[in-house]
DNA sequence: CATGTGACGCCTG
DNA sequence: CCAGGCGCCACAT
């Protein structure tokens, strides 16, 4: 019975994007499907909800187009967004309310 | 094959 | 400025 796991050649695209991303440096669920040759933000949070690969994907550097959380660990609880915020500070990122700071500058290219 | 869901994004109040 | 609602795409059942 080879356990396979059968995903997506879409959610394994975005999975390759993600992983290419450093520490230090953060991207967007459009900006990850615009990379995976889709518009489909939504099924990016569904495939990073399923995160089959963490932590081995870094899930926490995906952010919302204006620089704000949305989720983490498939959790939508405040706590999870304090959290998720508090891993990108330790990367050196700065965070200004629930915003971050220079997220432009902080966006990943691919 | 059809319907529902979802860690979004943008518009409007 | 903040909050809420609607729309879009891909995937799961």
């Amino acid at each position: 019975m080879t356990k396979e796991k059968i995903i997506s050649p879409f959610a394994k695209k975005i999975y390759q994007l993600l992983k290419q991303v450093p520490s230090g440096y953060v991207t967007t669920y459009a900006d990850l499907a615009r990379a995976a040759n889709c518009k489909a933000y939504r099924a990016v949070g569904q495939v990073l909800r399923n995160n089959p690969f963490a932590p081995t994907v870094p899930c926490h550097r995906v952010l919302a187009s204006d620089g704000s959380l949305h989720g983490f660990k498939g959790l939508r609880t405040k706590e999870s967004l304090e959290l998720k915020m508090q891993l990108l500070k330790e990367e050196g990122l700065i965070f200004e309310g629930k915003k971050l700071k220079n997220f432009s500058e902080r966006k990943w290219r691919f």
